[in-house]
DNA sequence: ATATATCATCGTAATATTGCGATACAAAAC
DNA sequence: GTTTTGTATCGCAATATTACGATGATATAT
């Protein structure tokens, strides 16, 4: 298949997974980081500091904005992303609240 | 391709990423809250709370066990999953560092 | 021994992801 | 208007993921 069934999830469960595809990628992870550091914002640069085609980077970013937790703004022909910090946040949230469910207190 | 280049990123990159795919379905997010709140540990009753075949459940357990983020005790004929306490505490943390990276002041 | 209960694995089918070259596109510069 | 620069998208190939029925494996119960 290679599809889920998202359908038959909660909302906040697809959403949390949607959240956690942003990380799931070393690439995207590393973009996410440079882009949290600022020490990277125009796509060129990112290129630059990535082992990946041009092309392949874009995707991630699309990728990484249909998530919403970046966003772009032209400054042609250049194209400058940052993260959107009220997705980064809910993102920060909802980690944080699933980490906090864990007891330490258990069966096994 | 659908190969992710991983010799070309860093351990910590990579981890991350495998760390997020723990996260990265709703059904393993639906598994791990299960877990953490000790709601459910046998496999069987997971599969109960699930809306998923017993053998796609097993899947998504076997991914898990791979990551590291759960463990299995057998306990004939059942078999009692739970979180991994280090591991947990591991994702906690690197997600963690990696929110705490961004800072508000910023170009764009 | 045979049956039962529980879970893992196999095999298969469908869709998704990753990666890149080539090309299209948009705005500025000349 | 042509060129240049920077980015997005298309098309393709290869691998990965998701899902499930069927079957296998294992240990208890009868």
């Amino acid at each position: 298949m290679g599809l889920s069934k998202s359908e038959v999830f909660s909302d906040a469960d697809n959403r949390m997974a949607d959240l956690a595809k942003a990380f799931a990628h070393p690439a995207r992870v590393a973009i996410l980081r440079l882009l949290a550091q600022r020490k990277a914002c125009v796509c060129g640069d990112l290129v630059d500091e990535l082992p990946l085609s041009q092309a392949t980077v874009s995707q991630h970013l699309k990728e990484l904005k249909r998530i919403g937790i970046i966003q772009g703004s032209i400054d042609p022909p250049r194209v400058c992303y940052c993260i959107n910090e009220q997705v980064w946040e809910e993102a920060e949230e909802a980690f944080g609240g699933v980490f906090a469910l864990f007891s330490k207190v258990g069966c096994c």
